[in-house]
DNA sequence: CGCATCGATGTAACTAGTTACAAGCTAGGT
DNA sequence: ACCTAGCTTGTAACTAGTTACATCGATGCG
């Protein structure tokens, strides 16, 4: 285990001190036979500088944390991706790390990731962690919330996420357009972005003059749960002599579940049944899925530029969500074909 | 923005010295009624230790750092979970890259994370980068390479691989079995897992008696490129009065496109030609698609394990593909129902 | 009662760099 | 020929920790 040359090796090998090393690599004045020397140390001991030790110095690391809630879903591969390729361009890498749904874990890699130093931080994780993200904002890394807006955010704390009220609006409106009448929705438990779109959903239904009872909601919070919830749900609407018409699924990470339990039971979409969901994904124009679709790689650039950018007053990003009409609410909706931009 | 709180502030607040305090926080001897004294001191200033220079004092630090080739594929999604949930249980971060598929960028990549120190290195990148892994698993840095094999490597670089050529044999069995003798396949350019998977295919074809000539593959680098190869592989063999009975597709990344192309152009799966790709996916069974599947998670963990485990020899570790049998190519095969386990 | 021992703590050197300041040397202007 | 300005370079202090070694005081034992 061959030892590591430092600048100090550099510094004797070429026969100068280790601050002209230090100028050679970090542009400062040096003789042009002086620095051509130290090039060449450089290349014979195969030297490559200790960022870590750079950092120290600089009293802040160029990476840049992310916490992840849930590895397993796509949306947050899109937001990585958004993350990764903003700190390419600023010479950063992304420190990622996955809390498996576990609050415990939260805290804690959040902490971790203060003790990196990280350059900023970007959660999607609940309040737990909130006292340490407003501590290291203040220690002048920024915060970035995704997918939870922050109630009264200090400087340095920023917050990207969907507008939810508006996606639930969208299926509303849509599934209305459709003739859809007795909707019928899967969500994914308390967190507030869930709750948020059954709420909009359900007031813009309401506004539309259709309700939406309490027992047409059903909660799941993983792929084996759905079926049994699917089949609650048209048990239910069975009883109350209410057919269900549309199934209406507010997570993207539970689409599969949902679509498979309607399938399974021999329900044609949409002709039986108009499905809409979250998320858009590769296989979804093959099968015809309607979805709503969040920018999520762009929910990633935008959260990973407020670290970089660090505003000085918190800034609150709240996206729009975007129909894309396909054909699992039924054919020939009167807005334009195919996508619809809600940017607002 | 409040400066950070330091150890020698800690040390100064509970009138000790640094070395005390470094004590306390690592477990050295203290009286118990200092050691109080310094944790009331620790809270007070909120004090969290820097990790960067823990790490430049231990000489290595506590990350694990991933480049990986192309961050939008679900393949690496797994792996990294893989690697992610090995870090976590050994108090380490995972520092991921992406290099776009772009080579200048691996070594760069690369760079950066022998600059970061990382306490190993998991790449899913070309040759180019290998002359500085190398030189990282001498200076301690474990470098695994993953879906490629390394030639003659040096003690501390590993590889983690998928016996490609296996993948071939299964695909070329299974599709034998369901009475398909005319096999096209869509390809993604020059890596030595995709021609090791063609020429696998090709070789069990053979010994089956099936000829695979060479304009019965196709190369598409893109999911755009698809439709074209698709077409040119219909038309090549209306040319040879040789209908096509069979598409493999030997990349994850491209099933939807080739799924897609072949559906618009009103083919029936598996009536008409039977379907077979890579990387099992969410949607798969739902589609009813047969694949021969990747243990990606599982490539995630081996990998991370051998840079935490750090083994003396190089270990070169070829996983066996699984294949998943659904309906794409055809009902009935003889083996046994839905999953065949094909670890050696 | 004196010496040895032990636990607790501080001092200072060390990790690998960066950088402010000082000093040396050369060259140009007078 | 001398003074000064400017370029180049080295010295040493600094970043935030860890740790080997020395020291100090308080017991324990002969």
């Amino acid at each position: 285990m061959a030892k590591r040359a430092t600048i100090g090796d550099v510094a004797a090998y070429a026969g100068v001190s280790t601050a002209t090393v230090s100028r050679v690599l970090n542009g400062g004045a040096v003789a042009e036979t002086t620095a051509s020397r130290v090039r060449e140390a450089v290349a014979r001991l195969a030297y490559t500088p200790n960022a870590l030790t750079r950092s120290i110095f600089a009293g802040r690391s160029s990476t840049i944390g992310v916490v992840i809630r849930d590895l397993s879903s796509p949306f947050y591969l899109d937001l990585i991706r958004g993350v990764d390729e903003v700190a390419a361009a600023n010479d950063s890498l992304v420190l990622l790390s996955n809390t498996f749904r576990q609050v415990d874990r939260e805290v804690a890699q959040v902490r971790a990731m203060d003790e990196q130093r990280v350059r900023g931080l970007i959660v999607t994780t609940g309040e737990t962690a909130d006292s340490r993200t407003r501590r290291m904002a203040e220690s002048g890394a920024p915060c970035v919330v995704v997918a939870r807006t922050v109630p009264d955010p200090p400087p340095g704390v920023h917050s990207v996420s969907l507008d939810n009220v508006e996606a639930g609006r969208l299926m509303a409106t849509h599934l209305a357009a459709h003739g859809r009448s007795s909707v019928a929705v899967v969500t994914s438990g308390r967190r507030p972005s869930q709750l948020e779109r059954t709420a909009g959903l359900r007031r813009a239904l309401a506004d539309l003059g259709l309700p939406l009872p309490e027992d047409a909601v059903t909660v799941a919070e993983s792929g084996t749960e759905v079926d049994d919830a699917v089949g609650s749900l048209l048990a239910g609407a069975r009883n109350h002599a209410r057919p269900v018409d549309a199934v209406v699924c507010t997570t993207g990470r539970l689409t599969v579940a949902v679509h498979s339990a309607l399938t399974a039971r021999g329900i044609a979409i949409p002709d039986d049944i108009a499905f809409l969901t979250m998320d858009d994904f590769s296989w979804a124009p093959a099968l015809g899925i309607t979805v709503i679709a969040q920018p999520s790689y762009e929910m990633g650039r935008r959260a990973a530029e407020l670290v970089v950018e660090r505003p000085g007053e918190p800034v609150t990003l709240v996206l729009a969500p975007t129909l894309v009409a396909r054909t699992s609410c039924g054919e020939g909706h009167r807005g334009g074909s195919g996508q619809l931009n809600g940017l607002s």
